[in-house]
DNA sequence: CCTGCCGCCTGCGCGC
DNA sequence: TGCGCGCAGGCGGCAG
C-alpha cells in the first residue's frame, strides 16, 4: 500500500515528469476517480486543458500539483493508485482512470487504480495547501511538524495509541503497516492507552515511525528510477526490511519469539507478544 | 467536541 | 472445477 514514502517516490518522479508542462486534454474514464469533483468528470477535464503544472506537493499521503492560475489538482492514491507517466503509444492500462495529455507531445501522465479508493480533485485556491486537506496534519518528514505539540496532543486523547498513530488530524502519513513497524521499534503495544503514556514514550513512537519512514524513502528513493510502483502498490523495500508486518509465527528480530497476528480496529496488527506486551491500561 | 464504526471497491487465495 | 467468502485498508461521513 502507498505510505508516505512510496506517495513521497511518486512525488519526486512527478516533479521530474510533469513540472514547467502545459495540459492539452483530459479524459475521465471511471466517474468514481474524480468523485470528489463535484461538478463531474467532464467539468474537471475541460476546465484543466490549457493549464500548466507549475510544482509537485506532498503532505502525508496526499499530493497535489499547483497550477500556473493558483489551483491544484490533488490526488490521493487510496490502495492501488498509481500516477504513471508514460509514451503516449503505450497500450492503456486494464485500470486507467484518468489521463492527462500535454501540449508537448511527450509523456502522458495516467492515474491508474484497481480497487477505486484513490481519486483526482481539482482544488481551487489549492496551490499552497487545498482546502479539502486542510484537516490533514503535517507528517513527520515536515520540517515544520512540531513534535511537542503531537506529544501534547496524543497525551490529551483518550484512545489506543494504534488509533492515535492512524489519525491523520495528528499526523499523517502514518498507515497500518508503518504504524505496526514503529509500535515493535519502540516496544509499545497498539491497544496503549495514550492518556496514560509518558512524553518520552510518545517522542519515542514518534522518532520510530520517523525513522522507518526515512529508511524506507532512503530504499525507494534509490530503487526507483522512474514512476512505477509494482502492482501491489509497494516498492521493494517492504520485502526486505519489515520486522513485524505480515510476519506472523516468525521470530521477532529482538528476541526470537512468535510474533502474532491479531484482528485490530478491523485490521491486522502484527506484535511481538514478550516485546510488546499487553498493557494494563488500554482502549480496544 | 470527542471518539468509534461503517461502507466503499476489486482481485486473490483458500476451503469445500 | 467452480463457487463463495474472507481479506487487504484509507478515510469521509455520521452516529452516539
Amino acid at each position: 500500500m502507498p505510505e508516505l514514502p512510496e506517495v513521497e517516490v511518486v512525488r519526486r518522479g512527478l516533479d521530474r515528469g510533469v513540472v514547467g508542462r502545459t495540459i492539452s486534454a483530459v479524459e475521465v474514464s471511471h466517474p468514481r476517480a474524480v468523485r470528489r469533483h463535484l461538478a463531474g468528470g467532464a467539468d474537471f477535464a475541460a476546465r484543466l486543458a490549457g493549464r500548466t503544472v507549475v510544482a509537485t506537493r506532498r503532505r502525508g499521503k496526499y499530493l497535489w500539483l499547483p497550477l500556473d492560475d493558483g489551483d491544484a489538482v490533488l490526488a490521493h492514491l487510496g490502495m492501488s493508485g498509481q500516477l504513471l507517466v508514460v509514451p503516449p503509444e503505450t497500450a492503456d492500462e486494464v485500470h486507467l482512470r484518468v489521463r492527462f495529455v500535454f501540449t508537448d507531445g511527450g509523456a502522458e501522465l495516467r492515474f491508474v487504480d484497481q480497487r477505486t479508493f484513490g481519486g483526482l480533485v481539482l482544488s481551487e485556491g489549492g496551490a499552497e495547501l487545498p482546502p479539502v486537506i486542510a484537516h490533514i496534519a503535517r507528517d513527520p518528514l515536515d520540517p515544520q511538524f512540531d513534535d511537542a505539540a503531537f506529544t501534547a496532543a496524543v497525551r490529551h486523547r483518550h484512545t489506543g495509541l494504534k488509533r492515535a498513530l492512524l489519525d491523520q488530524s495528528l499526523i499523517s502519513g502514518v498507515g497500518n503497516i508503518y504504524a505496526d513497524e514503529a509500535l515493535w521499534r519502540a516496544k509499545l503495544h497498539y491497544a496503549r492507552a495514550t492518556e496514560s503514556m509518558t512524553p518520552g514514550q510518545v517522542r519515542s513512537v514518534l522518532a520510530a515511525a520517523r525513522g522507518v519512514m526515512s529508511e524506507a524513502l532512503d530504499e525507494g528513493g534509490t530503487s526507483f528510477d522512474s514512476l512505477y510502483v509494482d502492482v501491489n502498490g509497494e516498492s521493494g523495500y517492504f520485502s526486505r526490511a519489515l520486522a513485524v508486518y505480515g510476519r506472523e509465527g516468525e521470530p521477532c528480530l529482538r528476541c526470537g519469539t512468535p510474533l502474532r497476528r491479531e484482528p485490530f480496529m478491523n485490521r491486522s496488527s502484527f506484535r511481538c507478544p514478550r516485546c510488546q506486551p499487553t498493557p494494563r491500561r488500554a482502549h480496544w
